[in-house]
DNA sequence: GCCAACGTTGGC
DNA sequence: GCCAACGTTGGC
């Protein structure tokens, strides 16, 4: 079992969205590195930290977990499409995504300012400066300490 | 709104 | 294959 950390600005999709609609496709992803994630590695049962980027303040507001396996993302060929993409096409699909379901909003937000100053979380890529993947693996440890922050233990 | 960081594009 | 230009991300 993997861990992941996942961006969206909560303007566009944010946790409460997520947990009205129990679960969503992750579309859109058209970077070579989050996509390789996403094809070679996410699994269904997979946790995944639900971060608000790009919000005041910035930082994961909640819990999911991946519940499919890869497949091609169908907005890659659908022209016209925000995400459409001319390189792309069914029979050779060059973007993946997975669906996240809903797992838990957290009481309050963690925000970013607090990641970079929790012990232990040193080495978490999120806190990284110019780390825009939206997509990034988080270490089982971190996961824990960032779920336990959130959750309030 | 600013701007640093980074990925991609395209001319050569 | 190099690299300047450009677009995007995302914290501040």
């Amino acid at each position: 079992m993997n861990f992941w950390l996942m961006k969206s600005e909560p303007a566009v999709y944010s946790i409460d969205d997520l947990a009205r609609d129990g679960r969503t496709a992750w579309e859109g992803v058209r970077n070579y590195q989050a996509r390789n994630f996403i094809r070679d590695q996410m699994k269904s049962g997979d946790g995944v930290l639900f971060y608000h980027s790009n919000s005041q303040p910035p930082g994961v507001a909640g819990l999911a977990q991946v519940v499919s396996p890869a497949t091609p993302d169908p907005t890659a060929w659908e022209q016209g499409h925000k995400y459409y993409d001319p390189q792309g096409s069914p029979e050779e699909p060059r973007w993946f995504w997975i669906e996240i379901g809903f797992v838990k909003k957290f009481p309050q937000l963690v925000p970013l300012e607090l990641l970079k100053n929790t012990p232990g979380l040193e080495e978490l890529l999120v806190i990284r400066r110019g780390m825009r993947l939206s997509v990034m693996p988080v270490a089982p440890e971190h996961y824990r300490i960032i779920k336990d922050l959130g959750l309030g233990c």
